[in-house]
Parts: C-alpha cells; sequence; structure tokens
DNA sequence: GGATGTGAAGTATTTCACAGCC
DNA sequence: GGCTGTGAAATACTTCACATCC
C-alpha cells in the first residue's frame, strides 16, 4: 500500500499484481460499455489507465485469448469474463463492523453494491448503537455475528473499529468463517494462511506522499 | 493500491516501493519508543512487520548507515531520521474538499494530527453546507479556495466529493498549487509530472479479494 | 558473539518486438 | 493494415551470504 502493498505468491501462478489490476480494467470496461463503446483496443484501454499497451495483453494472457486480432477487444465479452475470472459476476454479502462515523460513511454509500457487494449486516462493539437504523440496516450485537454471518452466507468484512479492538474483532470474525476483510484501522492485523486482508491506511499514503513533495 | 498500486521511477534513485515502506516503519519505531524500548534489530522489526529482516537493511542503506553492528538500532535516532527522510518530522497544512458524509469522518478522524498533518480547512462545492461547522473548521466555499490555500501554505488534499466533480476539483487544487492529493472517489485523476496522488479505493480492494476466495 | 551494510545472486515484473491472424 | 498474444530481453526488486565492525 503505498497502503495496500501487494504481497507475494499463490498456489495460482498469476502474480498478484496482475490479480490487483484486474478491477481497474473492469470499471473502464464499464463506462465504455455506459459510453456505447462496443470494441477497444489495448492501447486504448492503456491510455485511459496510464499503463503500457503490452502490460494489459500480457496481464489478459494469463486467463487466455480474448481479443480479436487487427481488431481489438469486445467491451461487453472481456468486461463479462473479467468479472467471472475476479468472482464479481455474482453478488457477495458483507458485513460492516464497526458503526462509528466512518462505518456510517461506508453503509451510507451507494457504490458497493452495482460492483458485486450488498451491504447486508452492521455491528458493533457499543450496546448504546445497537438496535440503531443505519444505512436500512438495524446495527446487530458482536454476540449475534457467528450467527449472522452464518446465516447470510458472508464471506467478507469490512472492518471500522478503533484501532484498539481490531486485531480482536478480525481474528473473531476469521472464526466465524469470514475469508476476506477489508480494514480500516491503522494497524495490520495478522490472520492465518488463507485468509486475505487489505488496509485502508490514508496516513501511510499522505506520508508517503511528503517525501516526494520535499524533494522539489 | 490494491488502492495504492504503486508506481515507477522518480528523479531520486530510491525505488518507490522503499518509500512506501518508510511509514509502516515510522509507525512500528513509534509504538516501541511509547513502550519504552531503545534498540532494536532488523530481525525484531522484520517480524512485526512481517518482512525479512535483509529488506528493512537494505531499505535502510539507500538513506545511510543508522544501525549500529552487533548491536541493532536505536529506537529514537532511527525515527527522527525516518521522519526527516520522509518530511514528516514538520507539521504540513491539509485541505479537505467535500464535506459530505466521508469528509465529516475524515475531519472529526483524530488519527492526522500526531503523525504530521493538520487539517486547517475545509470546502465544499455545495453552499448549503458552507458556513457549517465542522471538525472545529468553518466549511469554506470552493470561490476561496486560491486564497487559503496560499494564506494556509496548504500544498496537500484530501478530496471526497462524488466522482463526476473529482476531476474538476483536482485540476483547480493543481492550479492553486497543491503538490499532493489523497482522493477518495473511484476514479484515477490524471495530473500533471510533479504532482502526487493516491487513490483510496475500497471496491478496488474488495474486488481483488473475490478472486482468491474463489479459488478455494 | 551478534547484527549491520552491501555486492552478488536470484526472482519477479515489465517491456520489447515480431509472428500470426482478422 | 492493424492489433493480439507471447517468447525473449530488459529492468526492478528481493534475498542471500559474508566481510566488517561494535
Amino acid at each position: 500500500m503505498a497502503s495496500n502493498p501487494v504481497t507475494r505468491q499463490t498456489r495460482s501462478d498469476v502474480p498478484e499484481v496482475v490479480i490487483s489490476r484486474l478491477p481497474q480494467y473492469v470499471r473502464i470496461l464499464n463506462r465504455l460499455l455506459d459510453d456505447g463503446i462496443q470494441v477497444v483496443s489495448s492501447q486504448q484501454l492503456g491510455e485511459k489507465l496510464q499503463v503500457t499497451p503490452a502490460q494489459i495483453r500480457k496481464d489478459l494472457s494469463y486467463f487466455g485469448r480474448f481479443g480479436k486480432q487487427g481488431r481489438g477487444y469486445i467491451v461487453k465479452d472481456l468486461l463479462e469474463r473479467l468479472r467471472q475470472i475476479l468472482g464479481i459476476n455474482t453478488s457477495w454479502n458483507v458485513a460492516v463492523v464497526g458503526v462509528g462515523r466512518l462505518g456510517r460513511a461506508i453503509l451510507s454509500y451507494p457504490g458497493f453494491n452495482p460492483d458485486g457487494f450488498r451491504l447486508v449486516a452492521a455491528f458493533d462493539l457499543n450496546n448504546q448503537v445497537v438496535g440503531e437504523e443505519v444505512g436500512g440496516l438495524s446495527v446487530r450485537s458482536m454476540d449475534e455475528l457467528d450467527q449472522i454471518v452464518a446465516k447470510e452466507k458472508i464471506s467478507i468484512a469490512i472492518v471500522a473499529v478503533p484501532v484498539e479492538f481490531t486485531q480482536n474483532v478480525v481474528d473473531h470474525l476469521v472464526a466465524c468463517g469470514v475469508k476476506a476483510i477489508l480494514n480500516y484501522a491503522p494497524i495490520a492485523p495478522q490472520v492465518r494462511e488463507g485468509i486475505r486482508i487489505r488496509n485502508i491506511d490514508p496516513v501511510l499514503s499522505l506520508q508517503s506522499m511528503t517525501y516526494y513533495i520535499n524533494e522539489e
């Protein structure tokens, strides 16, 4: 990371850095589709994404041959294939843990649903907040976590609790069967092999930019 | 990414990926200092950060020789040097543009100040919000941007406006002399050479994790 | 004895460049 | 003619391993 430094190797032989670029391709393709554009070349895609056309072709080549030589890629088809590869062609149920100011902003953000995620449950550590209605969801107690994760088939959680509770909450989520976590607290929680975690850490991002401001 | 994928090369010959790790070292060193630990080895630091000791030593070697052979690093001294290198030994004035739910969460987050940043101004595009008091700041109109950026010596901005306004706001900020931008909208705004930008993009992070959940 | 700092070796990732196909 | 798909080359980054020093 900056905030999300990409880690190494998986059993699959596709470099993790390649996977991390696919969602950006998906986003651009969605836009092109909305604009009624039907065919796009790696050249054009590269311009929009500020990456080299060769990189795009190489990235895609890990998964198959999606293009038409001499023409480019059919936007609709490539989009469909990438969504399939990433597993975002179906919708994932997501829990939000922590309903403070940040949690509320997350719960009311409309951008998750169109992109393959449904926020289906909200939890808070503080019983003062439990029962409150936020973003169309009734805030639950952590005691109900296990049960609701199972019932709603939740495999992804967004954690926005104070830093001192974060590792505990993450452990609890993993114990309940959650497989991927997006963490907003300024630490890097430890998780066992097989669990994916990404940290959203604006302070780290800012601190790595100041180096370059100084340089001038 | 995932949200902050690290880009390439600068005039300085220190790899960007190295710079992106320094803030994490700073964070751990701060913790060690708080815990009263005075000396630390690359081995110990590596365990806490889940990176190899060799990487830490190599990273630091780009900037000088900070350790004592046979002993390790003096926590206080290394921390001070890293803060100096990153330019976070002094405090940067930061503007927040966009005072919606997310902007409010950012403005009330107490974690920026201890780490080298002071939120000194808030702006919104919507005149309904202008004049309101949020996080101890009075929300300003975008008309005042130029003047306040100059007066407050603001070189960093956090942008949390709706996606359709983002490129415009970024352009405006750059025109006013802002040098680094942290963007929360789900696009990658284009900026000219010399301006640093990082995107906080939770949806991209989530979408790159689903690939691995599926894999199992 | 123990840990740093660093060339050299080993990997990973990106880019080149061109054969092959539409 | 134009653009993909891909080995090969180039570059970037990480890890090794050891001389050096406290």
